[in-house]
DNA sequence: ACCAACTAGTTGCATCATGCAAATAGAGAA
DNA sequence: TTCTCTATTTGCATGATGCAACTAGTTGGT
């Protein structure tokens, strides 16, 4: 009854979504929480869009994108701009602020995990990064 | 400005984190939950202990431990042996019920990510495995 | 031109997992 | 005994999410 890749696999995962759970409530370091983050990115690399599409590419329910772009709208690091065919819709535009908050947050992040793996070797970082990736896509 | 590897496995633990987030809302499988499961792993593996000890191991707040706890109570997944030196404390021990909700859970687990990591090589897959346990215990 | 059906986005309500602080109650020491 | 310490529970707050109902604008059929 020794526990199979597989299993190995979905407890480690159970217990690191955990751990990233505690640490969202925990964590009081810049102005972006772990999702709005997440938003700011994708309107970054991806461009402007409205909050559908967003939301479909996280598969996330509507709602929720929506309440997070409007968070990042009242800081100032998103504008919307209205898109002129369609009176309903709009798109997300990241501002001059919205960046520099992004480029911070990477930052704080980045020196985090480079702490955190310090004892981790170049291949082992490079193979961890490749697989989570992967597995996200996965999903 | 490239990605560094950092960056990236930060970013990707993020959308991780994201993923399984919203898995948890949705998840309509068994009769357990991933806190519950882990929870109950914890317990089934170490053996029994009180909600103070579990609350250390998982890096977790005691009240949220005690509340998961209570909530395996009444579904019958574990019982409260009274300390018989401690008046206040108490050990939480796996019932038979316990035991076999958490092999089906577990089984169901492992399926999920059969699928999900069909494409995977044995290799890729301990590799992952290893990586994300090692994450976990760096944290 | 009009109405019905559709669609982009928002908002109210519920849930889950968590933390912090206060409460409870027992233990131990002076 | 009384004061302090400790194991656990409970109340309150927060953040992230989903679903369902709503608003308002678009589009297609007649």
């Amino acid at each position: 009854m020794s526990e199979n890749q597989y299993e190995i696999i979905a407890l480690e995962l159970a217990i690191l979504a955990r751990r990233v759970a505690s640490m969202t409530t925990y964590r009081k370091t810049s102005d972006l929480d772990r999702s709005h983050y997440l938003l700011l990115h994708q309107i970054h690399t991806r461009g402007s869009a409205g909050v559908k599409i967003l939301a479909e590419e996280f598969h996330l329910n509507v709602s929720t994108v929506s309440r997070q772009a409007a968070s990042l709208e009242e800081k100032g690091f998103v504008t919307r701009i209205p898109d002129p065919i369609d009176g309903r819709a709009f798109t997300l535009q990241i501002t001059p602020a919205g960046e520099q908050a992004l480029t911070i947050y990477r930052q704080e992040r980045t020196t985090r995990m480079q702490e955190l793996l310090a004892s981790w070797t170049r291949e082992e970082l490079d193979t961890f990064g490749d697989l989570l990736a992967r597995f996200n896509r996965t999903f």
